[in-house]
DNA sequence: CAGTGGTCTAGACCACAGT
DNA sequence: CTGTGGTCTAGACCACTGA
């Protein structure tokens, strides 16, 4: 566990950059890239901040981000070390819409429904409103490549989203939800499986009975209200749910 | 948005607990028992570490540990204020003997084989060793009030745990590896479904092409070393996954 | 404008790991 | 023992929000 020769940061003070967060870039990228190998140690932050003419809260705080990444591992008496790293994404609230376009999917989106109603009891719950008020359901068939991926049906609030179907056919409903000024802060997602009726079968371009990877998922924004809930039936054929997660410590 | 009654805090500067925490903790405790109503201000940082008796940063590190956990949120020029709540957990590591466990579910486990092998391609290239390498296969049926719920495999690498079979009828897997002196970091999951083929659909008691949830984990310690990896089989009619996850920011 | 959180400093002492 | 990260202090200035 030798040490590294010493890297090279260059923390520009006039920048309205955090002095924290333009050294925690550095580090990841340095990470990323071997210049920090896997396993060696960082060298401690007393030097460190000297060295980077910082405070050692500062070096501390940039440092800290990396951990909660799952990037370093610190250990008092020992010292920060590169993680041996397999670490990718640490589970976002992922769109389907934007996984398949970074998988050079070619997604696309075919809108069968566009239209508000009232909300019946369980949808009601999801959203946390009385039963019966108006809500906008949206309907819409993902398709790759243009093979059926999955049937999305989502609620809505009314009034949240001013977007017509057209652009719901361009785009994921998140990157919707957020351009309408939201700000997005946690879910809660239910995954589970089920066999494919005959209707759904027809939709997803599989037999009756064939299995089908399910979520249901409300979506709630930084000030607790909720702004979405999805049922989402999935081809279990063609679609799983990968993602990263940290043990909590 | 009304301020609310200044609540008490009893600091214990003699113990071992840091006061970051123990405020953190009585932060937490007075959010989850309604002593701070949801979208309340929580009362600037400066009065409230004078208030206390402690620095600011002290309190920031106590009110920044529960932004983190997504129990606050903090605008600048506004206030830190107390989110409308329907946090619970935010995904852990979960363990299929705990979560019965704890949903009062009276898990067992029926070993159906344990022993070591020779590592296949898939095992090694997740476990992160040379193919051939002798690994630990452990065969658990999962069972909740007597019905069977799970079909679990699991790969280890020889030596990591000494425990038995009969051991691994009393608890979870991860207990035991926790047991062991071995501190879990991160794990890489993907979920999806597929049918059951008839010798999984005797196992657990599905007709064959039923609807069953797959999981597959390699689950890393604190030096990324690959601890364990699991390929499970749920039944989808018993079984989903729950979790809350938190939007990065 | 006043008030808030966001960032940063330059120290201090302590707890724990490894020698 | 020495060296590390863990915690804590008492200030400072800035950026943003809302009146």
């Amino acid at each position: 566990m030798a040490n590294q020769p010493p890297l090279q940061f260059s923390l520009d003070r006039s920048s309205p950059v955090p002095l924290y967060y333009q050294l925690s870039q550095q580090l990841e990228a340095a990470i990323e890239q071997g210049g920090l190998a896997p396993g060696s140690l960082l060298g401690n932050e007393i030097d460190l901040a000297a060295r980077l003419g910082l405070s050692r809260p500062t070096v501390r705080q940039a440092i800290q981000s990396l951990v909660d990444k799952g990037l370093l591992i610190r250990r008092r008496g020992v010292g920060t070390q590169v993680l041996h790293s397999q670490v990718k994404r640490p589970l976002e609230l992922s769109s389907l819409y934007d996984d398949l376009e970074a998988a050079g999917q070619q997604p696309a989106t075919r809108v069968l429904h566009h239209g508000t109603e009232a909300a019946a009891a369980g949808v009601a719950a999801a959203l946390g409103v009385p039963e019966g008020t108006e809500v906008l359901r949206v309907e819409r068939l993902r398709l790759a490549h243009g093979e059926p991926m999955a049937h999305l049906c989502n609620h809505l609030p009314v009034g949240l989203l001013d977007a017509g179907p057209a652009r719901l056919e361009e785009t994921g409903l998140y990157r919707l939800i957020r351009a309408a000024g939201i700000t997005l802060h946690s879910a809660r997602q239910t995954i589970g499986a089920r066999a494919a009726t005959a209707e759904e079968g027809e939709r997803l371009a599989e037999p009756e009975g064939a299995p089908l990877l399910t979520m249901e998922r409300t979506t709630y924004d930084d000030t607790g209200r909720a702004v979405e809930y999805g049922s989402h039936v999935y081809r279990a054929s063609r679609y799983s749910f990968e993602f990263q997660l940290l043990v909590r410590s």
